[in-house]
DNA sequence: AGCACGCCGACT
DNA sequence: GTCGGCGTGCTC
């Protein structure tokens, strides 16, 4: 027997399965997806590879053909599901075939469990006393140490007999053979997560909710499998949908798998999963350990776990009798991976879905651009939840227009209305939510006098102030002592801006000095223990406002909180990708559906430069439908996804000039193919961030109707561009971008 | 990726 | 005369 084994080399030359002799003794172990050793190269070196197929002949020089060395100790095998789908993530995503099965298979290492391993004593203590004496004549010493500390507690834990007491594991081996003491081993999970289990009190379904339920399983039973996109807004009871649904599976035997965002983890989603189906619920994240993560594939392997939540790494947890995946946040950017290979996590939930012939359910407030197209082209089967649960409705928005503002005299971060607003509810004793935009959070300097912005000499940014005195680079670390003195024109007047959330937290405090407020940024959060126990204290009515960047509240319900105001929505709007419209408009009605949670209703201002933005207009209504119309029609025109297909290629190098002559280079290769035609291609242009860590980058954009022609782009540009032995310059590519380069 | 084979410069 | 530079080619 034969095996095709894919080495654990990651290059494209290699990216092919070789055939190794499976010997006689192995012949049991050795299956698709086992992890082998085998001897590779002229060297013979040993090196790992999955085992993707078992063949009985062979089709290469069997005089050439080596023998599988052995099995990887305590390795994981993939099954075969997630083999296939590595092989899609490969071709819809160009990697390698290595890196994707790694990417399958998050656990790899068998760690040992965590057991808690005691010494009790096999007899009684008179007889134990008999033993000691014993020993001590005989001189062992630490046998009669043993002793008499079990007469004391005759069961004792192992680690404090090892370490402590200093008793070596032979003595204490000595003693069980004699039967004098046995060792017990009880295994304990690891938990991820500490649950006091608040109980939840199931609640009845909704109209809206029923329907959605009895749809979903009357397709299941006429054997009809489909893709659910829930467009519910926030508070109309998705998680209900869910929770039933699941169980629904559950009862049919089957598992369940539900992904929502990582930031989003360890919140009240969770808790309300654990209350509701206990143990048989697992959750992993990415701040779990190795043995963690071993832990839990151990439970679903042995049946122990029918449900798992977790980031998108989540989609490969190997259930055997898979039956519904859940997306919850859909929109979410964080389901597309940032490494490669970089897969989405809702193409693959689609892939994962027809091989295990499970269904797929989308939720969202605001559903991707994508993910409606789908539904409004029937390829998605789309149900609204319109209704908030609590009976209480949506909150009022206002967007205030910063221009007239400040045509009227009015030179605060806050407009009039919003400065009204929050001194009401400061007096009203309710809870405010201030939002800044992401790229308005890092401080910059700059001169005065002649406008020079500081800059890092290794990145394209500029240096953000902090508050012990040194300027700092939020991508490579770089930093120098704050200096007056600028750079370029010696005059004494560079002066820092506040980081934006910063600075609305000191004009808060100026304005409302009896304002209790908390701040949340990169800065006051360096540990997540900071975040979760901003947001407790939050959650706790221990502030009245809470300042922070849109990143913060996913998935957190505050019932106090009556009033968000979104200090400045401009920075989202100009961003350069085509998704920023997409973004701010997401970020706009998700922010604003933080206000009016609990039974007061809620009020939402939006300040802006740009009022007339659709974004902006339409997120003012919450009306997505509206949105969604506006934004398809410049994607039509534009080709840009979901109607056309974009390839991102970076072209990176420590040379400027270098990268530059490459990119171009590139980009005449693509005009030469046969399918110039039908594509459409931007640049080459510098990145945004056109240079990081001294690495300069350059990028290039092919838009086409078909997925295929990129890929065959991608091929051509890798196949071409080898033969340049590129070694200072590399070129990496990323289809349908979320988050551009 | 890594290792071996292979054809041209400065050394005991 | 040799030791060694890393160019190119292969790996079941």
């Amino acid at each position: 027997m034969y095996a095709k084994v894919i080495v654990d080399i990651s290059h494209e030359k290699l990216d092919r399965p070789f055939t190794y002799i499976i010997p006689d003794h192995l012949s049991s172990q050795v299956e698709e997806g086992t992890l082998v050793e085998i001897p590779f190269g002229a060297g013979n070196k040993i090196i790992s590879g999955y085992v993707t197929e078992i063949t009985e002949g062979c089709d290469y020089d069997p005089a050439k053909i080596k023998e599988i060395k052995g099995i990887v100790k305590g390795s994981v095998k993939a099954d075969s599901n997630l083999i296939k789908l590595a092989t899609f993530i490969r071709k819809t995503y160009g990697s390698t075939q290595i890196n994707a099965l790694k990417t399958v298979t998050p656990v790899k290492k068998c760690i040992r469990r965590e057991v808690n391993k005691r010494v009790v004593a096999n007899m009684a203590p008179d007889k134990l006393y008999f033993l000691a004496e014993e020993a001590s004549r005989k001189h062992k010493n630490a046998q009669e140490r043993l002793i008499r500390e079990l007469i004391k507690y005759p069961d004792i834990s192992y680690s404090f007999i090892t370490g402590k007491m200093n008793v070596s594991a032979q003595t204490i081996n000595a003693l069980v053979k004699n039967d004098v003491i046995r060792v017990e081993t009880e295994t304990v999970y690891r938990n991820p997560i500490k649950v006091e289990r608040p109980d939840d009190k199931i609640v009845e379904l909704s109209e809206e909710q029923i329907k959605i339920v009895n749809d979903v399983n009357t397709d299941l039973k006429n054997g009809i499998r489909n893709t659910y996109l829930i467009h519910g807004i926030t508070g109309s009871g998705k998680t209900e949908v869910y929770m039933h649904l699941i169980e629904d599976r559950l009862r049919e035997g089957k598992q369940a798998i539900m992904l929502i965002p990582e930031i989003a983890l360890t919140y009240q989603n969770v808790m309300r999963f654990y209350a509701r189906f206990g143990d048989q619920v697992s959750v992993i994240h990415s701040k779990m350990t190795q043995g963690e993560r071993y832990d839990q594939y151990l439970k679903v392997k042995e049946g122990k776990v029918n449900i798992m939540i977790g980031p998108r790494s989540a989609l490969f947890t190997p259930f055997d009798n898979l039956g519904i995946v859940i997306i919850d946040e859909e929109h979410e950017s964080s389901y597309k991976a940032d490494n490669m290979p970089k897969y989405h996590a809702r193409e693959v939930a689609e892939k994962l879905c027809e091989l295990t012939d499970s269904v797929l359910i989308l939720g969202s407030a605001t559903p991707s651009i994508d993910s409606y197209y789908k539904a409004s082209k029937g390829i998605y089967k789309l149900y609204k939840l319109n209704s908030r649960l609590t009976g209480n409705t949506l909150p009022k928005v206002y967007v205030e227009d910063m221009r007239e503002e400040y045509k009227n005299g009015n030179k605060s971060v806050f407009s009039v209305r919003l400065h009204k607003l929050i001194s009401d509810r400061l007096e009203k004793r309710e809870q405010i939510m201030l939002f800044l935009n992401r790229r308005g959070i890092s401080g910059f300097v700059s001169c005065r006098e002649c406008g020079e912005v500081v800059k890092c000499p290794h990145c394209d940014v500029s240096l953000s102030y902090h508050r012990d005195g040194m300027l700092k680079c939020h991508y490579c670390g770089y930093e120098i002592p704050f200096s007056n003195e600028c750079p370029k024109c010696h005059a004494q007047k560079v002066k820092g801006f506040k980081a934006g959330t910063q600075m609305i937290e000191d004009f808060v405090r100026k304005e409302f000095p009896h304002a209790l407020t908390l701040r949340m940024d990169a800065d006051s959060t360096k540990k997540t223990e900071d975040y979760e126990s901003i947001l407790a204290k939050f959650a706790n009515n221990e502030a009245d406002i809470l300042i922070g960047t849109q990143m913060i509240v996913k998935g957190h319900d505050f019932k106090d909180v009556t009033l968000v105001g979104i200090v400045a929505a401009d920075m989202a709007l100009n961003a350069e990708d085509y998704r920023a419209g997409e973004r701010a408009f997401q970020q706009l009605v998700q922010a604003s559906g933080r206000a009016g949670r609990g039974e007061n209703p809620g009020e939402v201002v939006i300040q802006t430069y740009q009022p007339d933005h659709y974004a902006v207009t339409y997120a003012e209504n919450q009306d997505y439908e509206g949105f969604y119309e506006e934004e398809i029609k410049y994607r039509e025109l534009m080709m840009y996804p979901p109607v056309g297909n974009l390839l991102g290629i970076q072209i990176t190098g420590d040379e400027e000039k270098r990268v530059e002559k490459l990119s171009r280079v590139v980009s005449d290769m693509i005009d030469k193919m046969p399918e110039r035609e039908k594509i459409g291609k931007i640049g080459p242009a510098n990145a945004t961030l056109s240079k990081k860590c001294d690495i300069y980058r350059r990028v290039i954009y092919i838009k086409s109707y078909e997925y295929e022609d990129l890929i065959k782009i991608k091929d051509f540009i890798e196949k071409e561009t080898e033969r340049f032995k590129l070694t200072k310059e590399s070129i990496m590519f990323d289809f349908n971008p979320m988050n551009g380069f």
